[in-house]
RNA sequence: GCCGAUGUAGCUCAGCUGGCUAGAGCAGCUGAUUUGUAAUCAGCAGGUCGUGGGUUCGAGUCCCUCCAUCGGCUCCA
């Protein structure tokens, strides 16, 4: 017998050789029936291999993210199996589960395959299902794995072997379809009810861009079609929350090709809707210790040799600036850093003055990728809410706390409460990839941790995610289809103050190094807009949306009391639009709803007669005939229950 | 930059296998209507079909170049 321990600290006793289908079916048939994974001692095991050993289980069903990780995974060995049946030659390297789905990396050869094929994939692949077939693991000896894949000439899967250990390489077996696999499967294929192909796309080898492209195929499954159904119509849903979408609607930005590819045009409402936001930051930074500065669009090259950004980005920057004098060249400036740096290095300072923290709303110019820039999102030119923290080390770590509280004011109030917090450190196998001294990296990165764990911040680590000069504390925010973006930065850096050898006098009256540290709360205006938009759907706050109110006549009689209605309002500071065109109330109304405008303020025989409003709330909330006073008590209620002010011990 | 897809009026879209002066709805303009909580009616105007080239008697439709956009990859100071 063996003792298995159930996650919620029962032991109960089986045969040996029992599965954890047997220790689900001793919980309840219904488990037994449902459960698609398992995982024993921390490892992932089939539902069908047996057990040998005492140890700790926990059963996974659809419904957790174990288990549809199980049913991804075994989803796509059944699309492999499609694919080398419909394409016969191709090469299968590798196909894992992702958050929403599946992909299969695919050496297509000299097939390629599209949209038109997805059909055909998807039905063939269903009636493989149908077979419920069990996926069976065994142990093959590397000698073994590398023949089979030589047989095959597939040379991804060979590579893949030959990273590892002998005794540890095992093969999946579904109906015909053999893989390399280390496992984490649902019991047969039957459960999968539902496949859809979703796209495909380019994806290099390993990930990297010298290897040969492959072709990614992705793909979703489900074990029941109507989820697979309500899957795709949540898909269309997120879609219409797209910032570019809503920009161009609402009227907030747009592009021009003749301006240039990822060169943002802000409209009147989109500038407004901005500064309202930069006046909110400002604001917070104040209470802070912020002082603003100023510095120019370009910089002398010199100046980004100093910092070490030419020769990291020199070479895929915008060009150097020619001016009629020979040999001198201005960069588009790519990041505020160092014009701070050498705003302080413009006096010298006491360790008294110190922290010094400059803020300025820099507007900055990268040149992407073309194929990376995306709306608003990525983009070319764009303005960053940057500050520059200058200190002693003694100073960091409350500095650096300050700028959590602030980063965090600045999410909350404006309801972007689902963000991820990641500390980004050095990828440990690619030193070369960075500037400083190893000693400054590991003080930095432990400042950073240090100050998320005392800030009681749940945080991942990401290797590889640094600066070139520093590791940074970056909170990161999904858009409507769930992709991750960053947008607040924070981070330390020990290194521009050496480039730029800053200095503060110490109370032993000798020179010391400060520590710099760099934060962008909205990380920069363009792409909090764009998340911002994504996430409300263009239902902005009150304090923040371009058009609070608009006022809507009944008819033309009521068009000289509409224009005292709309006077009135913009005496107690709410914008508001009048709709005096010749058209129905219900016009009106509908494309005040479009619109997005959160109130509208109807006007006709009665309001006039009494001297009110009636008040219609974005959505169809009817606030009834209420006097201005109380309308606009309604809308300061509402402004100041969502936007308080920034609390800081400063 | 790479892989794949897309590009017709301000917006959303139709235009079958190449064949008369390229269509619709919304928006716009003009006029009628004077309207009470999500679309009043009529008329008018609006497109060198992303760009440049090619094939053809004939190209929105087929081929190539470039540009832009979309989904990924790589990148992201």
């Amino acid at each position: 017998m063996i003792e298995i321990t159930l996650p919620d600290g029962t032991v109960k006793e089986f045969p040996k050789g029992s599965t954890p289908i047997d220790v689900a079916r001793s919980i309840s048939e219904g488990l037994a029936r449902n459960v698609i994974s398992a995982n024993f001692n921390g490892t992932t095991v089939e539902t069908v291999s047996p057990l040998n050993e005492n140890g700790s289980m926990t059963l996974h069903t659809w419904r957790d993210k174990e288990g549809k990780k199980a049913f991804w995974h075994s989803s796509s060995h059944v699309v492999a199996q499609t694919l080398e049946e419909m394409f016969p030659g191709i090469k299968l390297t590798i196909g894992p589960a992702i958050d929403n789905g599946f992909y299969y990396d695919v050496d297509f050869g000299e097939h390629t395959v599209s949209e038109k094929d997805f059909p055909a994939i998807e039905k063939r692949a269903l009636e493989i299902a149908r077979g419920k077939h069990e996926f069976k693991m065994r142990e093959v000896s590397k000698k073994d794995a590398l023949a089979f894949y030589q047989s095959q000439s597939n040379e991804y899967k060979i590579e893949l072997i030959e990273n590892l250990q002998d005794g540890d390489i095992t093969f999946c077996d579904h109906d015909t379809f053999t893989d390399l696999c280390r496992g984490g499967h649902i019991p047969n294929t039957g459960f999968i009810k539902a496949i859809k192909i979703l796209n495909v796309a380019g994806a290099y080898w390993r990930g990297n861009e010298n290897n040969p492209q492959l072709t990614r195929v992705y793909g979703i499954s489900f074990p029941k079609q109507k989820e697979l159904t309500e899957y795709l119509e949540l898909i269309e849903e997120a879609k219409k929350r797209d910032h570019r979408k809503l920009g161009k609607e609402l009227e907030l930005f747009t592009f021009s090709q003749k301006v240039g590819q990822g060169l943002p045009l802000w409209l009147p409402k989109g500038a407004a809707l901005r500064e309202r936001l930069e006046q909110f930051l400002k604001k917070a930074q104040k209470k802070a210790g912020y002082e603003m500065v100023i510095s120019p669009h370009i910089g002398q090259k010199e100046l980004y040799v100093t910092s070490g950004h030419y020769a990291k980005y020199g070479e895929d920057s915008f060009q150097p600036i020619h001016t009629p004098k020979e040999d001198e060249e201005f960069l588009l400036k790519p990041m505020n850093c160092p014009h701070h740096c050498e705003i302080y290095n413009s006096k010298p300072y006491s360790y008294r003055e110190l922290p010094k923290r400059f803020a300025e709303f820099g507007t900055v110019y990268r040149y992407e990728q073309s194929g990376e820039l995306h709306g608003l999102t990525r983009v070319r030119g764009f303005t960053q809410d940057d500050a520059h923290i200058f200190c002693t080390n003694d100073q960091l770590d409350q500095e650096f706390k300050n700028v959590i509280d602030l980063s965090l004011y600045v999410l909350t109030s404006l309801g972007l409460n689902n963000f991820t917090a990641q500390v980004s450190v050095r990828d440990p196998e690619n030193p070369e990839k960075y500037i400083g001294t190893v000693e400054n990296w590991e003080k930095a990165e432990q400042a950073i941790i240090n100050a998320a764990k005392e800030k009681d911040l749940e945080f991942v680590i990401e290797e590889g995610e640094a600066a070139f000069y520093g590791p940074k504390l970056d909170f990161m925010v999904k858009d409507a289809l769930g992709r991750n973006w960053q947008l607040g930065t924070i981070q330390v850096d020990y290194t521009l103050p050496e480039r730029f050898d800053l200095t503060y006098k110490g109370s032993d009256n000798e020179l010391h190094r400060p520590v710099m540290i760099h934060r962008a709360p909205f990380g920069s205006m363009e792409r909090f807009v764009a998340l911002l938009l994504e996430h409300t759907g263009g239902n902005f706050p009150l304090w923040l949306i371009p058009d609070q109110a608009i006022v809507l006549p009944v008819s033309e009689k009521h068009e000289k009391y509409a224009e005292k209605v709309l006077n009135s309002l913009e005496n107690h500071e709410i914008r508001a639009l009048l709709d005096n065109r010749n058209e129905t109330v219900g016009k009106k109304i509908r494309e005040a709803e479009l619109n997005k405008i959160p109130y509208m303020l109807i006007v006709g025989d009665k309001e006039q007669e009494e001297g009110t409003v009636s008040v219609r709330r974005h959505g169809g909330q009817d606030h009834g005939s209420i006097s201005l006073e109380a309308f606009k008590n309604l809308i300061e209620e509402e402004i100041n229950s969502t936007l308080k002010p920034f609390e800081t011990k400063v």
